[in-house]
DNA sequence: GCCTCCTAAAATGTATACATTTATACATTT
DNA sequence: AAATGTATAAATGTATACATTTTAGGAGGC
């Protein structure tokens, strides 16, 4: 099992709620799990810490990622102002071929909404969308900052709070694709993602 | 010397254009620079991969990044979203004590805007007009987007092509942000960065 | 001359071993 | 009981050693 495996082992274990917010991840114990020496974890924990997942303080043990209410909103920031950019760009790129594939993803969002894909389905609803925009690195810098939300989503165990509201605004997203209606669909957008981080927002303790 | 320390000096090689893009990295060659084993050279290697610094397959020696001109446009439209936005919080977040370190960076990169230092300063310049915002995320982003356009501009000697103009930019950047004037200073900004990358798109050989 | 195949050299990937640092538990003091 | 100090245990950081893979160079065939 190479250190590229175990980091994208370890992400998933991560986004799954396997680590919570906080929780310690030692060398050791995770090269036994994988029957490897530390060396090959100590690769995959450099490159889950560039990817912002872990904290890693020399000497220190690596701890998952725990936000602050500021971070989490710098976090959402950033992904309405990239998520929208990418959505406009794809919208003004797309061709006939795009709308089959946004369309069988957005039938398995529909499908996964209420079982425990359903944050893995919705990436990939959302990826089908960007996708046409042809943006790899900035696709690549949404896909992580989702991925930071997906930590502490399933580390307190949320849910969509509102999950017939949040396939309309799929179905909704997919019309104004199809229509190239840029304003409309950003609008949705950004509302969709602000309704998100509403909901794990109400998960912190009032301030 | 730790490996955050190596990957620290790494990336100042790369970006001072010690290494150009595409040149390989090997790992003996600075582990013995460095008098250390090839583990901590092994961990930064991690690190600069994923700040996108240097491309790394298993098994096949590291490369420093050498964009295709798709890639620099994709850079330097995020750059143009990211350091945009930050502008624009910046200026609503603004307090009276942010002022004079701007006038202080402005200062400086003036000074240097004819050495070899008039990169660092620039950075210097544009970090002192965002950091009011309190992003520090965002800002971590766009430093790393500017480090990458760094290796380019470094790797084939590029300086700006109107230094004047670029000066200009940046006083009129700062008499825009005082008067809180912030879809005059977005404009200024957008035209400024959009110019770095056309005098970087220049190198290129004509498709 | 150019391509393919093969071999030697070199570079990478990982395990093991050991030095150093940090964390835990317990005793001591206030 | 809370806080401080100390010794033990545990975890991390790195060097060395060796297996595996890639790369470089040349011999041979087209």
């Amino acid at each position: 099992m190479s250190s590229e495996q175990i980091a994208d082992a370890l992400e998933r274990e991560i986004i799954c709620g396997h680590y919570r917010p906080g929780e310690e991840l030692k060398q050791g114990e995770i090269a036994d799990r994988f029957s490897v020496s530390r060396i090959p974890v100590r690769d995959a924990f450099q490159v889950l810490a560039a990817r912002g997942l872990i904290d890693l303080v020399p000497n220190r043990r690596a701890r998952v990622i725990n936000f602050s209410v500021d971070e989490i909103d710098e976090v959402y920031d950033l992904r309405i102002l990239l998520e929208c950019d990418c959505l406009v760009r794809s919208i003004r790129n797309q061709t006939e071929a795009d709308t089959s594939s946004i369309e069988r993803a957005l039938a398995h969002s529909n499908i996964d909404a209420r079982t425990d894909r359903w944050a893995d389905s919705d990436w990939m609803f959302h990826a089908s969308l960007y996708r046409p925009a042809g943006r790899p690195r900035q696709m690549a810098m949404i896909e992580n900052l989702r991925s930071t939300c997906r930590i502490h989503i399933a580390g307190y165990g949320i849910l969509p709070s509102r999950t017939d509201g949040w396939l309309d605004d799929h179905a909704a997203l997919v019309e104004a694709f199809k229509e190239r209606a840029e304003n409309r669909a950003v609008e949705i957008l950004e509302r969709h993602i602000a309704d998100a981080r509403k909901t794990v927002l109400a998960t912190f303790p009032p301030a």
